[in-house]
DNA sequence: GTCTATATAATGATAGAC
DNA sequence: GTCTATCATTATATAGAC
């Protein structure tokens, strides 16, 4: 087989920059394209579905990235607690770029990105708060307050990014990542 | 001259709904068409620059209704403080159709949207927020809490309705208007 | 596996009759 | 002020050469 010109990696954080930053409807086979490197008839030879199944895989890339980053690190009993908060946080603030970015989730969560990819949105956002409920029950939270907690923390981030974005300052961001450490801390 | 076939509100009404449910991009003029009962040509008439000065016309509506709903009823130093908690929830609850509704500052919050409308998305936000700083004084909050209360109501309201919408549960919105209540009153 | 070229449908937008 | 008909452009998607 030929050698694929751009790698599987490289191409999806092509795909997921613009589709987080333009939404699914937004998001042009010819941004797409530029994005990757990748010809249009390209990408179509390696998601047969087309633009749906483009992001499809961004989502289930996404949901890797979060597993890594936020589930595996919360999860990780071989490492102190204040270690794996101290390391979510920063893995956190780099995902959004310290609250330049918007979130995959949100760009996603218009009508056409609900009706399309609902479950697999609703998959990722389940495996993040979950992550946060294990690690404060770890932390000696009963489920309830847990639960309460991861909830809280999930909102604080997806509204201070809504937020950042709309006033131009990463301030609210920066501030939620702040009041989430000392939450658990 | 011809009598109006719709009227103002009622359009604005329909132009609201699609681009609150669709983004800005995912808004067509079909649909724009369909929700309002005027044809194509029609919209053009009434807006001259096209799709963007729908878009435009349906952001300075809202904030009419945020300036109504909020502004003049969080000011409204001729009734007492908890009946104008009381009243802001129920209208932000029926803003919002209980959680089940995307907020519009949302949708128009990607990319296109943001470049062409930022200002007047910052501006409708700014109102909002500084109608809860100005709520939060008068309460007899420090102006650095009454901001700090008010950023922190705002970004709950956002960060809850993209978990309501992505879970499909109306829960986590109904606990933040709870909290809010109780922070204020 | 990638490309150029092309097909086909939908989009934002106008012209002109009523 | 509203409409039907139409334009030019862009969109998603495919065919077939290399």
């Amino acid at each position: 087989m030929r050698p694929q010109k751009v790698q599987d990696e490289q191409m999806l954080n092509g795909l997921m920059a613009v589709m987080r930053a333009k939404g699914y409807d937004g998001a042009s086979l010819k941004e797409l394209s530029e994005a990757t490197g990748l010809k249009k008839a390209s990408l179509y030879h390696r998601f047969s579905g087309g633009k749906k199944d483009m992001a499809s895989a961004v989502l289930a890339h996404l949901e890797g990235i979060v597993n890594t980053h936020i589930y595996k690190v919360l999860t990780d009993e071989s490492r102190p607690h204040t270690e794996r908060l101290g390391k979510v946080i920063s893995g956190i603030n780099d995902m959004y770029k310290g609250g330049l970015e918007t979130c995959m989730y949100r760009s996603l969560s218009l009508d056409s990105g609900i009706s399309l990819f609902g479950d697999q949105i609703k998959q990722g956002i389940d495996l993040w708060i979950n992550s946060f409920i294990s690690f404060g029950m770890d932390r000696g939270m009963s489920r309830k307050e847990a639960t309460q907690k991861a909830n809280q923390t999930f909102i604080e981030i997806q509204g201070s990014l809504v937020l950042s974005k709309s006033i131009g300052s990463t301030q609210p961001f920066a501030d939620v990542l702040k009041a989430i450490r000392k939450r658990y801390e």
